[in-house]
DNA sequence: TTTATTTCTTAACACAGGTCAAGTACTTCA
DNA sequence: TGAAGTACTTGACCTGTGTTAAGAAATAAA
């Protein structure tokens, strides 16, 4: 009963760890199919982020609104990545982040009780998810580097270089918010690299 | 044959999973104890981090230092917890920090190898890892957050109420550097704090 | 189409934090 | 105890990025 949405995900689960057919079948069982249209949310703040998201095909951003009322882009996530509100998901406390659909999306998503129960089931997805959050938390690191030691100019270019599909897909600004800038110094930054 | 050191890491992984007696003997036969002297390296770049390290006691930094020769600071830690050059670690690859001992420190500490054979031996500890991972990627995340958009003072003034110890045992140059910024701002901004 | 809305750019000005340089106070160790 | 090194502070000046405000360009809606 599987459909292809769901083999993707295992065919990224297999990369990282080696699963049999029964467990294969009992990651998929865990997830649910669902879609949402480009500019709904997926969690607002003061929900609990009920369910973790693998996204299949679309686009989505985490974000939050401080006092002075101006949103701050934490994450853009693409095809076959993860989303959620992790804080949230594993304290089952209240979030404090929107997760909006950019694009309209197609993603499975597992809850945390499935997940608790699917880690018991199936040892082989706790490590896969351990695989995913060290290299999440390494990847991070450099994000937290380059944030707080690289010029803005910088990172601009490294992301144009290593993540050119997404200038296609996200308005700048929302990359300006994810560089930690604001959009006036992203459009200053790309005058001066057009010289 | 265990000895209090060890148990020490026991202890903290009985707090997120279950472990048998068969567990604990299993992993604590993995690990090696050893000691360091204050300013002494555990690595230097160039080398690969060839170990994982449990902090018993003392207080290690990791950092880096930049083109411009200046230091940066990623990581300041202390009693029973965990430092080491994640990215080569798990890479086997030359590893581009220094790891040094601020204070005379007792650690523990495991190969990449045997910390892989654990996790087969005892999937618990995998599961440890995969929420230690979960959490140390949650918490840069906020740091990440708090670099992009939070002035230099409130960081300062949440390390001041979150970890009043660390400024018992680190000088200021290395907070400041862990902060993001340079020593001179630190000292002004403590000195508008005193108004 | 035309209109409305969103995205992007530009300019003038402000400010946090960096840089450079000097001086003081605190540690460490002979 | 004194000398040398390290840690911390202060001041003058500089720079990158934020802020505010306006307009142009692109996109979506009617």
């Amino acid at each position: 009963m599987t459909t292809p949405e769901e083999n993707k995900l295992i065919y990224y689960v297999k990369k990282w760890v080696n699963i049999t057919k029964d467990d294969e079948s009992a990651i998929l069982s865990a997830f649910e199919q669902a879609t949402i249209r480009k500019k709904k949310d997926l969690l607002v703040p003061g929900e609990i982020c009920k369910y973790n998201y693998f996204i299949v095909k679309g686009c989505m951003r985490t974000y939050y609104i401080d006092d002075k009322g101006v949103e701050h882009i934490y994450h853009l996530r693409f095809d076959n990545n993860w989303i959620g509100d992790l804080e949230s998901f594993f304290s089952q406390k209240p979030s404090k982040y929107y997760i909006e659909a950019l694009e309209d999306t197609q993603y499975i998503r597992i809850s945390k009780d499935r997940l608790d129960q699917l880690y018991d089931e199936v040892p082989a997805f706790d490590r896969y998810f351990r695989i995913l959050f060290q290299k999440a938390y390494v990847n991070t690191l450099k994000r937290l580097n380059a944030n707080m030691w690289e010029p803005a100019i910088d990172r601009y270019n490294d992301m144009l270089k290593e993540h050119p599909d997404m200038f296609q897909r996200v308005p700048l600004t929302y990359i300006a918010s994810y560089l930690g800038i604001t959009p006036e110094s992203l459009s200053r930054i790309r005058k001066k690299n057009n010289r």
